[in-house]
DNA sequence: AGATCGTTCAAGCAAATGCTTGAATACTTG
DNA sequence: CAAGTATTCAAGCATTTGCTTGAACGATCT
């Protein structure tokens, strides 16, 4: 014990989590997994890469341990393992925009101008739905508002948002959430809603930060678990 | 704003903080900087790397903005760009131990068998000091005691421990502390103080964490700064 | 100024990584 | 049981990584 071939094992190890997070497209999938669970296919849309290679993303975030997978009916779907790991994503965030030099370029050149956009955060949004004088949208995909979101939020993803401005109720402030900071779903609608002079803002930070916070969510398990009886054999 | 190139270019940047952690040999670097600044030749020694290697991963952490440089004199030091990365490094370990699996069988070849060892916490720890009946020892390299330490603790690196022993008061239990829960030098120190008959325990964890906790710490700004003034130029 | 010491650079090489394409597998449904 | 769908595997490739060796650089000290 304590030789340095052991200890370079032991350190390569730890390192392994890091190093599997060191892909952009590892670290997207991580992103939408902290939303909730998700088939390959879905996953694979979301980050714009094709299926085979986001299996192959998929089978080396397991193999490290990050993410968990189950079969239900003819799709697999993955799951972060543990709130760790979402915790380890947001700290990887953090040390990046307090620390990587072109980080805000790069983000002002993804999201574009935050400047007018106003936004809330967790615990401004929680007083102002006790008051009930807002609505709140969560604008992330569907699946997502299925598996998990803030209690009492509508679900309208950002690509329908524009089709279904009627069914917004007058005279109430709307605030959009979506994934957190790094999330363009909710400017996106907060521009949308303001464009049709609609009163708009965003969640500071998205779900997973809400959640982590303990703030009350809903999660619709009636709607998701398919016809059968969902399988919970991992399939690691 | 919203394409995909953009996002890919921002998640690339945010894995980066993620990617430059993912090696074993700079997360052994992160875990000494850990502890306070130190040399380049120093680090390499520590890592078991040559000078040449070890140089071109401090490049590269500096690069991702880890960690900072300065001169003083001759050498060159480095330390972790702010407390963010500390946490980090601990976010990783943390989400190692809980999911990655065989790494209680790495910890267990390298650190051997703990169970024989008994361990304190944080705060049984600081509740002894305050009785009085304890003797702190830091057994890590001495600049790392330099550099910062528990309030009160005297410095034996592990190395010379087996030769000092007489320098240890009589009738007083021994705790003695490390780097964090993934170093070999306190379990080394309590064994070898048991093997002489000296009743002796671990910290349970390591510097970084009792100063991360706001518990006391002593910081020797007397004794390192050397001859001259200490330039504050980063060369980064 | 020259010698010395600590650090960085440059080139080279074996191994690993990220993506593609096309085939194979495993389950469900008709 | 056969067809269909979702996922994984396998091979191939251009690129990147981690380490080595030897030389170059930069600041200090005589």
């Amino acid at each position: 014990m304590g030789d340095r071939a052991a200890k370079d094992a032991l350190f390569d190890a730890l390192a392994s989590v890091a190093k599997v997070l060191g892909s952009g497209r590892r670290a997207e999938i991580v992103d939408v997994l902290a939303q909730g669970e998700r088939a390959v296919d879905e996953i694979a849309e979301e980050i714009g890469q094709s299926v085979a290679n986001t299996s192959q993303h998929l089978q080396h975030l397991l193999r490290s341990g990050l993410v968990l997978s189950r079969r239900d009916g003819t799709r697999i779907y993955y799951r972060l393992s543990g709130p760790g790991v979402a915790q380890l994503w947001a700290a990887v965030r953090l040390v990046a925009s307090d620390h990587v030099a072109k980080l805000n370029e790069l983000a002002a050149a993804y999201l574009g101008d935050r400047s007018a956009l106003s936004t809330l955060t967790r615990t401004e949004l929680r007083d102002r739905m006790a008051g009930g004088d807002i609505v709140v949208l969560d604008v992330r995909p569907e699946p997502e508002f299925r598996s998990g979101h803030i209690a009492g939020a509508v679900s309208v993803p950002v690509k329908e948002l524009a089709e279904r401005l009627r069914e917004l109720p007058d005279g109430h402030t709307v605030a959009a959430y979506c994934r957190g900071p790094y999330c363009v779903f909710a400017d996106d609608a907060v521009r949308t809603l303001r464009r049709h002079g609609i009163p708009a803002v965003r969640l500071e930070d998205g779900y997973p930060e809400w959640e982590a916070a303990g703030l009350p969510v809903e999660t619709n398990v009636s709607e998701t678990p398919a016809r059968g009886a969902v399988n919970l054999t991992e399939t690691a």
